[in-house]
DNA sequence: ATCAAGTTGACACGACTCGTATCAAGTTCT
DNA sequence: AGAACTTGATACGAGTCGTGTCAACTTGAT
């Protein structure tokens, strides 16, 4: 369970280059459905409503161990919601952002390098968003625009999936 | 001598940057020895002429080990140039990357993360470049080429020094 | 109130990374 | 010739990261 073993590296492979064929996704999607417990799952209904899900549900969707999510939030990577009980709520889009860390993982990053290429994907994003803002709505402005968006998907950074 | 510990990461970075795309060739630098330094100079030095250094002196220059330089070549961070009998010469451009993946490894990324940064570097130049080739000389041009050029520099990944 | 299930933070372990050091053996420059 | 370089292999210490386990607390149902 859990076992998620770093692929290595080893300085002879080309690593950080291609995006590398990604790996099987655990297509086994764990009940996606947006209402978690049914079944014999059902333990505690109020706290999965909406998509959102507690650490338990959340490590199982992504097969990742509760600890590496937790600490995924202490180094400020994550920052998922709270109940009023302090209990971690992990919203679709905090799914997706890990899902994303995952990825950059395997490309061999360390978390450092993550949260500079987190940060680069926003600054990317958000440049993509000011040019569109211009609205010179010209064909120049679709190239820059198109182009930027190539370098997020070479990337393998857009959040979207 | 040559002692450069690793400062920790810890949520210390906050910076943003991009990956590379299919093309990950450390294409940039790749300057062909364009002079050996076959002997008609001094002695020792005749190979530190015009702004080419042997590993060792570069070494020296960069206070690093030259094998952690032999070793970034092999991972295909560097690419420098090389006599007719094999010796690897410095540019000054080589010199000016390694500072700058030092500047990198000091911010905590390991070498698959500064193998990205730079591409990113390199794919955000290349996108500036072509933005500037359009030549719409408008405000907004230049609106988002300033926002590229802050980009780059949040990010410690400009080459210039 | 009691209890099981799930949570919290803290600490530790194993596998891996990375800069450095050293070795042997071959090549190149002066 | 001899110094200085090249290559490749191996090794080590310190750091990183996912995981496992711990005690203490909260939550929800009995």
């Amino acid at each position: 369970m859990y076992l998620r073993q770093r692929s290595k590296l080893d300085e002879a492979t080309k690593v950080p280059s291609q995006p590398l064929p990604s790996r099987p996704q655990h297509s086994s999607i764990t009940k996606q459905a947006e209402h978690v417990p049914s079944g014999d799952d059902e333990m505690d209904p109020a706290l999965a409503i909406e998509g959102v899900y507690i650490i338990s549900v959340a490590a199982r969707i992504l097969e990742m161990h509760p600890q590496t999510l937790r600490k995924y939030e202490r180094l400020g990577l994550i920052n998922p919601g709270r109940t009023i009980g302090m209990l971690r709520l992990y919203s679709r889009e905090d799914i997706r952002k890990v899902r994303l860390i995952r990825r950059l993982s395997d490309m061999g990053l360390n978390l450092a390098g993550i949260e500079f290429a987190l940060g680069t994907a926003d600054n990317l994003q958000l440049l993509n968003r000011r040019l569109q803002a211009l609205a010179d709505n010209d064909e120049s402005r679709e190239a820059i625009e198109s182009e930027i968006s190539a370098l997020l998907r070479s990337l393998g950074l857009s959040f979207e999936d």
